[in-house]
RNA sequence: GCGCCUGUAGCUCAAUUGGAUAGAGCACUUGCCUACGGAGCAAGUUGUUGCAGGUUCGAUUCCUGCCAGGCGCACCA
């Protein structure tokens, strides 16, 4: 269903056209929810915005602009829902919804089911969102996992309102990372053979270095190259636990075959031709600095090899050539460093560097009873992905990584993502679905009964319910916009809270068939949105606990 | 030294892109099960939004300067 704020927000900019102001001058117009519900479903400050420019009391640019909503308003099919609109406070505008407008939406839920939640603020846009790519050098640490958890849940939210999303996972699986450890790993088999040997401190010191070792030494393998073998065994593993994380990826874009391809030289070739490169004490550097970066980089170093960055330039360049039109990455915080000058490359080719969108994923320390568990990666000990889901399974792992915003430090305790108490939110939202459920199932041949009798909501707790679900669009309009799909679990919990008010207040099955019907309908509602909304965090919804 | 992120109730975090009285959960206290799942609900207590200025009708939000914490500043990847 369209979004009535779409509607309402078309009616406003008609109303402002009478205000004789040029495009330029006009600002955008926001529709929110007002903190406090009796200000109406709908609120704008518009007004106030507007009385600074054309020099009116905001009061009355906020009388002005509501005549003329009312009058382009009539005669539309939305009209009939609009109770009121009012000038309140310093001038907002606040909008009125007749409960009949959530009744509407309630029923096309219950004929259609979560189709009818879909939006399409996408359009059909293209999308490459690219996350995770670890180096296939060892297991995922929970860094990795969080990112994994974001990436997926935001493609999922993409996908539901109307882009067409792809998730890759770009390996990087040549270089000196992996020549190291091809070289760990025959040191390691050559002292698990006997030999005396010296570990040196920049090889990788975990103990799956002498796990792949045995593995080599148990089954007499002939190695040819061990960087290979390393490498395609780890990434098994890691394509495992991505599977069990519910991770899955379209593409696994290797970085060796974007340079045997050629691709990295040709993106020079047409920088090159641009004047964006040059020469400079043996080496060659890109000019980032045209586009806003600090300095300028190096490309292709004194000894004629590339950076890490120029096969970056020629893979950004790629995806764009392969058609997409908006690119997320998903970064570590140690990344950061790094966007001015990938974001310069791109706009060196054209691009507008807002069509590359980066997400540093800030990283979660791991608590296991209120106090930190000590990681270090260079003794090859952290908490992996594969330790957290061991420990409290993957749909408390993917809530609670995916509980803050993004871009802020997450705290992670292992004891209470275990708990099944009121303490645990992932428990709390899946048991308000599973309540649903065993009451739908109490219900037993009632539940079918077609309901025309949705009439019959008229308690606050259930008018509340009932606008809760309503907002699931806008809530998913704001994770589109700010990129981060957080929101949506705070939404889930004050949804099953709305429920679970209502339910401790008002009894769904009675005497009263009519009754019954309409709760029954508000609370299957309930149970879709619910369902839907875990489903896009890739969290199950369980029918029984 | 430079850049990015963070600083809000005892703790963990919100605050709808500058809005209306800064809100939730946890913890603590006290109530509510002969009825659809008590893994729930209700009530109570909690604030100099790190500090100091500035911008305006209005600032937790934007700007400047400090303070504190985290991360990054390679011809590493």
């Amino acid at each position: 269903m369209e979004p009535i704020q779409d509607h309402l927000t078309a009616a406003i900019n008609q109303s402002l056209k009478k205000l004789g102001l040029k495009k330029e001058e006009l600002p955008e117009v926001i529709l929110d929810f007002p903190t406090d519900p009796r200000f109406g479903e709908l609120s704008t400050n518009i007004a106030l915005k507007l009385a600074k420019i054309i020099k009116k009391s905001p009061v009355e640019v906020a009388k002005e602009i509501i005549s003329g909503i009312k009058s382009s308003l009539k005669k539309h099919k939305l009209d009939k829902f609009i109770e009121d609109i009012r000038v309140e406070g310093a001038g907002f505008i606040n909008f009125y919804l007749h409960n009949d407008f959530f009744l509407e939406y309630l029923k096309l839920i219950l004929t259609k089911g979560y189709p009818a939640l879909k939006v399409n603020y996408g359009k059909g846009r293209k999308v490459l969102i690219e996350f995770v790519s670890a180096n296939p050098t060892g297991a995922l640490s929970v860094a990795h996992a969080r990112q994994a958890a974001v990436g997926d849940c935001l493609s999922n939210v993409l996908e539901f309102s109307g882009f067409k999303v792809k998730r890759e996972y770009y390996l990087n699986d040549e270089g000196n990372q992996i020549n190291i450890l091809g070289r760990s790993i025959e040191l390691r088999l050559k002292e698990l053979n006997g030999e005396n040997i010296e570990f040196p401190e920049d090889y990788y010191q975990g103990d799956y270095i002498t796990d792949i070792a045995r593995i080599i030494k148990d089954k007499h393998l002939e190695i040819k190259d061990f960087s290979e073998f390393g490498k395609d065994h780890i990434l098994g593993i890691i394509k495992q636990e991505l599977a069990d994380f519910g991770v899955k990826f379209d593409y696994w874009y290797s970085q060796r075959s974007l340079r045997e391809s050629g691709k990295i030289e040709k993106a020079f070739l047409v920088l090159r031709e641009k004047g964006y490169l040059y020469e400079q004490d043996g080496a060659v550097w890109f000019k980032s600095t045209v586009f806003g970066d600090d300095k300028d980089r190096v490309v292709v170093k004194s000894d004629r090899s590339f950076t890490y960055l120029a096969p970056d330039i020629a893979y950004h360049r790629d995806k764009y050539r392969r058609g997409f039109e908006l690119l997320i990455n998903l970064w570590g915080p140690d990344h950061h460093g790094y966007i001015n000058r990938l974001k310069a490359s791109c706009a060196a080719f054209g691009k507008d560097p807002a069509s590359l969108s980066i997400i540093i994923v800030q990283l979660a320390t791991i608590f296991r009873g209120g106090k930190p568990v000590q990681m270090s990666t260079r003794r090859g000990e952290f908490i992996t992905l594969r330790e957290v889901l061991d420990e409290v399974g993957s749909d408390a792992a993917r809530f609670f990584f995916l509980m803050r915003r993004t871009s802020s430090h997450l705290d992670f305790d292992l004891e209470i993502a275990k708990k099944q108490t009121s303490e645990n939110p992932v428990y709390y939202v899946q048991y308000a679905h599973a309540r649903i459920c065993s009451i739908l199932r109490s219900a037993g041949k009632r539940a079918k009964i077609k309901s025309s009798s949705l009439l019959l909501l008229k308690e606050a707790e259930e008018i509340s319910l009932l606008k809760k679900l309503w907002q699931f669009s806008y809530i998913l309009n704001v994770c589109v916009l700010t990129q981060d799909p957080f929101m949506l679990t705070v939404y889930l919990q004050e949804l099953a809270e709305h429920f679970h008010k209502f339910y401790d207040l008002h009894r769904v099955l009675s005497d009263d068939d009519a009754l019954t019907e309409a709760r029954l309908g508000l609370i299957n509602g309930a149970r879709i949105v619910l369902s839907t909304g875990l489903k896009l965090l890739g969290v199950s919804s369980p029918e029984k606990m």
